[in-house]
DNA sequence: AGCACGCCGACT
DNA sequence: GTCGGCGTGCTC
């Protein structure tokens, strides 16, 4: 018996393996280790089978099975052969996605058992002066006391030390006790509604019965509700009856959205068991949740892109909330789109997937229109309706003062000595994006890239933000020694300084990279600005993401021109939303907002678009630029990159490559340099591969990715297959 | 991907 | 004389 693996490297090829000796086989779907080159590596039994291409003395025996049971269930694992064909992508690279990382780095999927602590009867008596001169213990003790006993899961959550907890063992004032963790898969025989469903108004109460009257069967819905609409309200009275029959709900969010505030609305409603998968939780936390979900412990399991691999044996309906969110794409490695997959998965499980978005993405309403998904729309908003005023401001021929014309300036002030906040949005960090040397007019570039340095004046340092390099801000000019070197341009940091000498008696919060990227720095930043102790604030695209701020009842966008004609054709719709999404929240009842967006291309059609007639009229108009330009959602896409430290190299494969299609009814655009040919030293080309439908462009690739990959041409420069790209960057 | 081998330039 | 840069090849 030859055991066929597959194994998470960029190899779209099995591995062969003899059984080990005085072992039983593994079975399909169970991890097994196995010796690879001069290491070894943990892999996903594939198939067992009786032949095998290669001599058995070429042939290795695996080391150890590392699973009794399947690791992956049925439908998951059918998923994965789907994904993988889908993408072109090694399956072995599939299957470890779908592993929490602690599985992935072979430890055991059983789940570990729950350790408790208690105060030892010495514990319980002593007094707890005895213990002053140590506080920690102290603390920790008094809490046993009074508690009783402690999860050791909960140990740093409550913030007590674990020296602390051992130094208390060690004097042997507690103990810990282990027992086997309860999984429950019965949570919904006492199935209740912690809070009233609110009522539903005539829109909402639509869309609920809509897919209620479908009867649970696969079918995406794009559920299309402006802010403040209550699409939170829909998921709430589509779940309910999910749960109560005992049927999980998946629920994925983008990246920034699972705030405390989402996950304690989940919790208020549904009294059911619920996982949640956000970015701070350690490898264990999400092995435990992984394990609690797939026993069927949970009800509700809430989390970013990756929580759409977790094991729900009785799933009932898949939500994704702002699906048109850029944070489900996966950009490295396996390169899957969340989205796509939650409606492969929903599909593969029989069960409904909802999509909701105020914006949502030219892909979905594509969807729509060919009849895949169906529609459902909210435009009523709960409450009463806040106008907004917009306004577009023609920056040609102004004075700008840091980027911000005079009726900017002007409105500010208004806003601020109204007593209000005030949200600015520029897409640029650091200070500026290019030092110019005034005598030769040298702008100082990046040695790797083909970019401009970012001048970061409170570093004092020049960095490339697309290499990550950074050296001390030159004083003279590197090609003609001259020291007259002035900034070009504005990013956020010069915005701030120079706000916050304009405003001195309001404070001003920057929230970018650079002021988030220690841990922890966003909450406090964003708190600050919730506490009203921040009164302008500057931000990247990260300042709009999820963060409702009640008292910002201006909202600046001071440069829209790069969106509108960047090398990123998901640029315009990216601002789109964008812009939806602060105007949907600027100001409230009492508070009318406003929204000012500054541009050189005041007549733009999209911006008019936009601004007058809304998101939906954009769209339309956007969408159908796409289906002209054939980019995205028209006809399917994939495109193939290389890159290497020689363009003649990477561009040779893909010529190559593109030998290997033949006569294939597939279109190919390129080579082509990248719209920035050189970044972090490297010479980057692409083809495009278009097709009219699905399966032309499946078969072109599944016949020619085979030659493509014998390519010798191949091997001199690093080059992968990505299909829907984001972008063409 | 991750690792070893192998070949050339700049250091003790 | 070596250390180490990355080009090349291989992994059942």
């Amino acid at each position: 018996m030859y055991i066929q693996v597959a194994l998470p490297l960029p190899l779209r090829q099995l591995f062969s393996y003899l059984p080990a000796e005085g072992q039983s086989l593994p079975e399909i779907g169970c991890r097994v280790e196995v010796p690879f080159g001069r290491q070894t590596q943990i892999g996903v039994v594939v198939s067992l089978s009786e032949h095998s291409d290669l001599d058995d003395s070429k042939l290795k025996p695996m080391l150890r099975t590392l699973d009794q049971e399947r690791v992956i269930g049925e439908r998951l694992w059918q998923l994965a052969q789907l994904a993988a064909r889908y993408y072109f992508s090694p399956l072995g690279m599939v299957l470890s996605q779908m592993l929490p990382v602690k599985l992935r780095q072979g430890d055991s999927a059983a789940p570990l058992p729950l350790t408790l602590w208690q105060p030892t009867h010495a514990g319980r008596t002593l007094q707890l002066d005895t213990l002053k001169r140590a506080f920690q213990q102290q603390r920790l003790l008094a809490y046993l006391q009074t508690q009783g006993q402690l999860e050791d899961g909960q140990v740093s959550k409550l913030e007590f030390s674990r020296q602390a907890l051992k130094a208390l063992a060690d004097k042997g004032l507690i103990e810990s006790t282990d027992r086997p963790p309860e999984f429950d898969p019965n949570w919904s025989d006492e199935f209740e509604l912690g809070e009233a469903p609110q009522t539903l108004n005539k829109e909402q109460a639509v869309a609920v019965a809509s897919v209620n009257a479908d009867g649970g069967a696969f079918r995406p819905w794009l559920l299309e509700g402006v802010t403040g609409s209550g699409k939170t309200e829909v998921y709430f009275h589509l779940m309910e009856p999910m749960l109560k029959a005992g049927r999980q709900v998946l629920v994925l969010v983008p990246e920034i959205g699972l705030t405390p505030q989402t996950i304690a609305r989940f919790r208020r409603r549904f009294k059911v068991p619920m996982g949640v998968l956000h970015s701070a939780l350690n490898d264990n936390e999400r092995l435990q949740v992984w394990q609690q979900a797939r026993a069927g412990a949970l009800g509700i399991v809430i989390g970013t892109r990756s929580a759409l691999f977790t094991e729900l044996p009785r799933l009932g309906m898949i939500i994704i909330d702002e699906e048109h969110d850029a944070s489900f794409k996966q950009q490295e490695g396996f390169r899957y789109h969340g989205r796509d997959l939650a409606v492969m998965r929903a599909s593969l499980e029989r069960v409904p997937i909802i999509l909701g978005s105020a914006t949502p993405s030219l892909e979905s309403l594509h969807n729509v229109t060919t009849g895949k998904y169906r529609r459902l729309q909210l435009t009523e908003r709960a409450g009463v309706a806040r106008m907004v005023q917009q306004k577009i401001i023609d920056l040609r021929l102004q004075n700008l003062d840091a980027g911000c014309s005079h009726e900017l300036l002007r409105e500010m002030t208004r806003h601020l000595e109204a007593g209000n906040q005030v949200m600015l949005f520029l897409n640029r960090r650091g200070f500026a994006p290019a030092l110019l040397c005034h005598e030769c007019g040298h702008l100082h570039g990046c040695s790797r890239c083909d970019a401009f340095y970012t001048v970061h004046q409170g570093s004092g340092m020049v960095q490339c933000h697309h290499c990550g390099s950074q050296k001390r801000l030159p004083r003279q000019c590197s090609e003609c020694g001259s020291t007259q070197l002035f900034t070009q341009g504005v990013g956020t940091e010069q915005l701030e300084q120079a706000l916050s000498q304009r405003f001195p008696d309001y404070p001003v919060v920057r929230i970018d990279r650079d002021t988030t990227a220690r841990k922890g720095a966003l909450d406090t930043l964003l708190e600050k600005i919730r506490r009203g102790e921040a009164r302008i604030l500057i931000g990247t695209q990260m300042l709009a993401k999820g963060h409702h701020f009640p008292d910002v009842t201006l909202v600046g966008l001071l440069d829209v021109d790069g969106a509108l004609f960047s090398a990123d054709f998901r640029a315009a719709e990216r601002l789109a939303q964008l812009y939806i999404q602060v105007a949907g929240r600027a100001g409230r009842a009492s508070k009318p907002g406003e929204v000012l967006l500054q541009t050189h291309q005041p007549d733009h059609p999209l911006l008019h678009q936009l601004t007058t007639q809304g998101y939906g009229p954009f769209a339309e108009a956007a969408l159908r630029e796409r289906m002209d330009a054939l980019l995205p959602p028209a006809g399917q896409m994939a495109i193939l990159r290389a890159e290497s430290s020689h363009p003649q190299q990477a561009q040779q494969f893909l010529n190559e490559a593109n030998q290997c299609f033949g006569e294939l009814a597939l279109q190919r655009v390129g080579p082509m340099p990248a719209p920035m040919e050189r970044k972090a030293g490297k010479f980057r080309f692409h083809t495009l591969l278009l097709a009219n439908d699905r399966k032309r462009l499946q078969q072109a690739l599944d016949l020619a990715l085979p030659a493509i990959e014998q390519l010798a041409s191949g091997k001199r420069c690093r080059w992968h297959l990505e299909r829907d790209p984001q972008d063409l960057l």
